[in-house]
DNA sequence: CACAGTGGGTTGCATAAAGAAACTCTAATG
DNA sequence: CATTAGAGTTTCTTTATGCAACCCACTGTG
């Protein structure tokens, strides 16, 4: 299984993608950052598409069809990521236009929520065969821990500095 | 820019994680630890329940308010945290039994993705106004951030060690 | 003693969201 | 000309959520 190569390129928000939805989750009289947050992608399937175009998952189909999602819900999900300003589309071709979707600055900010999550469900869905996957370090191979620190050269790492490993699972 | 090399896919399935509670929801094909713990706790409420009763609102009809939760949900998610050994359900008075539910070590080891949640938010939806609470480091002061890391002191902090204050806001 | 209030829920019904499957559209390929 | 692929819509059904009302065993107040 080779690693996928991901073009983390940021671009800006992009007006053109209008969509009149809402959002539907409201927590009310919350004025707390924890639910705000989950307002923006603490649904159901957002922080699966998040890790799976992290993971080079940057078609639809391939979404669509590694996560098991219904194709409609997941063409909502993607125009809430792209209106919250999470997700970008770009077409990589036209005629009959083809998109692909990428992770803005602030969708890979989101990197924090994912590894917190890997790191609880390692200690406790995946008890006794250890981690799946593990998180290193590129540069120097040590792994990361859910501080997203390189357990090895004790580094604080952002989200360019990590790739996933397949753990001893 | 250059490309990132990130894979988070994960390997093999495993059924130590397979639950006999009901989880309604099932990502299916997805043999991930990201995955495997949002199928416990990444639904509408459960992460903000969590948050409620680890600031100190342990009764049914503090969270119900404070959350805006209908009461039938509320009931389902917490007999689901419980299920899933996440949340502890304690008699405090008998006659008409009474209850308060605290957080087991499983449910206050989901502190780090509330912080990831709390850093995220701070930084995407509250930029102007500062953030509305703050953690802060109870023994020296310091105010902590997503990772967890006591700004003033250094240290590498537990749940056990932060408080929640007001923040500027 | 009557009656309101409190804590911790159930029950029933209406609405909103998710899922499954079929359909559309455009262009390229065989 | 038929088929395939990508990226969705559309339609219909199932499931989840929200809302309001209700229940029950006390407890405190006039």
């Amino acid at each position: 299984m080779q690693p996928t190569v991901i073009d983390l390129t940021v671009a800006s928000r992009n007006p053109a993608c209008d969509n009149r939805s809402v959002l539907y989750h409201d927590y009310p009289g919350q004025h707390c950052s924890i639910a705000a947050s989950l307002e923006v992608v603490g649904e159901r399937w957002s922080l699966l598409i998040i890790r799976d175009i992290l993971r080079g998952r940057r078609r639809f189909d391939q979404m669509q069809e590694s996560l098991g999602i219904a194709r409609n819900v997941l063409t909502k999900r993607l125009n809430r990521l792209i209106e919250a300003d999470i997700v970008e589309r770009r077409r990589y071709q036209t005629g009959p236009d083809r998109y692909e979707y990428f992770l803005t600055e602030k969708g890979l900010d989101l990197w924090p929520v994912l590894m917190a999550y890997l790191g609880w469900g390692d200690k406790y869905c995946e008890p006794e065969t250890g981690p799946p996957r593990l998180i290193v370090h590129k540069e120097c191979g040590g792994t990361v821990n859910d501080r997203r620190i390189c357990q090895k050269c004790g580094r604080e790492l952002e989200v360019r500095d990590a790739e996933s490993i397949p753990g001893p699972a």
